[in-house]
DNA sequence: GGATTCTTATTGTATAGACATAATGAGCGC
DNA sequence: GCGCTCATTATGTCTATACAATAAGAATCC
């Protein structure tokens, strides 16, 4: 391991002792200079591997003051939005996909709501489901805004999913995900195969290019079906 | 804008391109030599501006072949994990904190599981109710492996939460989250004051220290009062 | 034709030097 | 002591150059 190149052996040394409590936060790393003569290489050397430790937040530098571990900083998490498909045949079971309904309209109050539309213009509503070895694994419910994406138009979604379709399709620059739980509708239960008290997770997307709205979707999971799970493995440490 | 560092602003406008769709999966990127050209730099601050964007999964760099928009990269998210007094600050509301129990014990069959354990040492058990504005915002459960952070014995945590304690006194190298929705027991939701058939979304961390389990903790929000929200920004794009 | 070798384009890494920028802390005037 | 100025120091950015590593593609050999 001591053979990659040593901008990253810096790195993942100062990480490393970040990380192991070695150097709590607040404590002063050394100048650059310093580390220069330690590891008997130039600054640009040690500024190419301080750097991205600096844009990532594990330490914060100050010219003339130094460079510091940052306070405990904001507990954050990388956490991978499941692509439904890969996830259930990841488990090794069977996946299906079956469109239930869909439709172009004018978008109706809870479109708008919903989409962050500014007038109502013509939407796709789609609703979804998609199986693990037959039995309902999550509900799909989709707006697409055929105002800025027209194409979709012309799609055939009973056999291909949406969310595919949308991904190698229409790019977007920015998302908001929202997690939650909730007790949902009786028609969704039923849809689902689950007690109306039962417990759902919940996870809304939202995604838009520049000031367009592209998509809304909400996956409904049944009950303790299925967990998000999120690793965190801070900056620099090794995979 | 565009006072930025030039190799900044080269990234910025790739990662923007990329973004945007202009230059779609799989696109060759115009190779060090050209942009060095077309930025009027040296070859050394283009390479700056793109080994980010490699490291992240934003392009795949080839040596002799060039450099290339990935294909459609992982879905991921960074989900901000909350520090609960800071959340409920956050929203304007006075945060209140209650020590319902608290006792050290030799790790019982649930302890182990849940922390890992291999084998039934002393853990510190403690719930906790966090407050907002009065209301149960979310119920602690936490367990602290005495073993691991034998300093945790002389703390008072009636005082103050266990999970601010921790973050501030003892490092950690690696954790893990999961995120579900639930049915809780009676118990559970008499102390949240809601029903018991109300779906409450379940957020559980569990950190360790190389080998050493440090920490399990198991957070528990009424129903639909919270939701965790994540941003997607991708890599350079502008704050 | 197919395997092997050679050439070369392209990225990976590092150096030494230069100037810019920001902020600390010392010195100075009052 | 207080406020101002200024030298100093550490980081931020960039250049020009060098050599290494890799793999694509061309040339060669059989």
């Amino acid at each position: 391991m001591s053979d990659r190149a040593l901008h990253k052996r810096i790195r993942a040394d100062i990480s490393e002792r970040i990380r192991s409590g070695a150097w709590p936060p607040g404590h002063k790393i050394p100048a650059e200079h310093e580390l220069m003569v330690e590891y008997g290489c130039s600054r640009m050397t040690v500024n190419k591997a301080l750097a991205p430790l600096a844009e990532t937040g594990l330490i914060v530098r100050r010219r003339k003051a130094g460079s510091f571990v940052s306070r405990p900083r904001i507990h954050s998490v990388v956490l991978d939005i499941p692509d439904i498909a890969a996830e259930v045949t990841a488990r090794g079971e069977p996946y299906g996909y079956e469109l239930l309904s869909g439709r172009a309209r004018t978008a109706n109050a809870r479109d708008v709501a919903e989409l962050g539309l500014d007038r109502p213009v013509e939407v796709l509503a789609l609703r979804c489901l998609h199986r693990a070895s037959g039995r309902p694994f999550a509900l799909e419910e989709r707006l697409i805004n055929l105002a800025a994406v027209p194409q979709a138009r012309g799609v055939d979604f009973a056999k291909a999913a949406p969310g595919g379709w949308l991904l190698s399709h229409v790019p977007w620059t920015e998302a908001e995900h929202r997690i939650s739980a909730a007790n949902v509708p009786k028609a969704t239960a039923a849809v689902l195969g689950v007690e109306p008290t039962a417990a759902c997770l919940v996870l809304e997307r939202q995604t838009w290019r520049g000031e367009d709205r592209i998509t809304h979707v909400r996956l409904v999971f049944p009950g303790e079906a299925y967990d998000l799970v999120a690793r965190f493995s801070p900056q620099g440490a090794p995979a």
